[in-house]
DNA sequence: ATGTGCATTATTGTATACAATGATACTTGC
DNA sequence: GCAAGTATCATTGTATACAATAATGCACAT
């Protein structure tokens, strides 16, 4: 059956985005992001059968990276498995969706101002040179950059909020919701509000107002929130 | 080398707690909650280097097991997985712990919110049982019971929130500081300020009064951690 | 004495083999 | 015909075998 196959042998489009905790150069690392970008991006069904063979074939490897992958996802919340059965899709809906952008609301705010006790001189020209650069390809649409620049922003906070934990949760939150936030950064209208907020939220850390900088944190997802309805998603 | 083993064939003392995502019944799901366990109380040093045979023998379990646990618990970011070099413990410090409470304090908010929107009559039944035994037992000095009423208490709010997302990571954080909530429920003053706290909160969202849920339960944890200080930790 | 190169060993990465469990379908008795 | 039991198959769970990589230590040259 398995004929169209792509192979993970070599180094494909697994590679693009991720800063991801697992590895992108063993073959379970590869596998792992495999499959959780095709469940992201709804490849599968919902409640799906992930076979371990079918799965191994489609990729060319055995079922040991696959079984490792699946049982990470599975603590991702991606796959559900039911012990001596199988494992299933569990993807996340549009609630999952919604919900996650509210807990970031809270917790980009409390990054935001953490970031105002603990950032870098070369965090803050980072981010500075993030929204001028930003402004840059906004006005040239090139929307790829503009989603590039925008996870450089809210990474590098993420950085500076100098929490480890946090910096943690709100990555994987971020990536979880990438397909979303390429759609809603390609309207150039909220492309160029959320810079301005950005700046907005640059200017208060550098200031070092912790409550001005967790609110407007706060606001710019409920922003986005607002946006997402908007484009009624 | 390896003879004070524990053997993990039987079902022994890895079952107490966790309403785990992992399954316990499997090889995996006990060793997975084992090392868990183990790096938490702090059995393992920072950094010590975890080496798939040495924790098989030791469990009495192959590599598989071990291996697929240990890439559970590297997304958990309980361990730091070097590729082709080793798995290294990757503990949680005081700062992340305390990191995690004031997290705990915005996520705890949020869930009280959503649960005045979505909770059950059921859920408001335990709630009100929870508060009511635990009154009990808190005048019987019960502390092992009270840190479970605690847990339940909690646990039952996450559900109630109707957001999966946020059960989940709320459930994670909740099981980290463990061990510490142990500690700061010891002490009977705080036990009994925390089941205080509990009903207000229940009051609260049984009138369905979203702004003074989250205001309490926010409180509820930023409280606690108050109290940890006071307790030098 | 010291540093470089190679051989050896230890350890992880992957694949496969075997065991156990659950699903399916067929047979048999009624 | 149909239900229960059973045999067969599919799939996961675990262990082991083999491959690849990194660490170690020793020999040898300088």
């Amino acid at each position: 059956m398995s004929e169209t196959k792509n192979d993970l042998t070599g180094r494909n489009e697994a590679d693009e985005v991720s800063k991801e905790v697992t590895d992108k150069y063993s073959l379970r690392g590869r596998v792992f992001n495999r499959i959780r970008e095709d469940i992201l991006s709804g490849k599968y069904a919902e409640n799906e059968e992930l076979k371990e063979v079918s799965i191994g074939n489609e990729l060319g490897v055995s079922r040991t990276p696959v079984r490792e992958a699946l049982r990470q996802l599975e603590l991702e919340g991606l796959v559900n498995i039911i012990p001596n059965k199988g494992a299933y899709v569990h993807g996340i809906s549009q609630k999952d969706i919604h919900d996650i952008y509210v807990i970031r609301s809270y917790l980009e705010g409390l990054a935001a101002r953490w970031a105002c006790e603990r950032i870098t001189d070369e965090e803050i020209e980072a981010l500075e040179e993030n929204v001028y650069i930003a402004n840059f390809h906004i006005g040239k649409k090139h929307y790829e950059t503009i989603v590039e620049l925008d996870s450089q922003f809210h990474e590098t906070i993420y950085k500076a909020s100098g929490s480890k934990i946090l910096e943690h949760q709100l990555s994987t939150y971020h990536h979880y919701v990438e397909r979303i936030r390429k759609i809603s950064l390609g309207r150039e209208e909220r492309a160029k509000k959320a810079n301005e907020e950005h700046a907005a939220i640059l200017e208060a850390i550098k200031s070092r107002n912790g409550d001005l900088a967790e609110k407007l944190a706060h606001e710019h997802i409920i922003s986005t929130i607002a946006n997402l309805n908007k484009q009624g998603l």
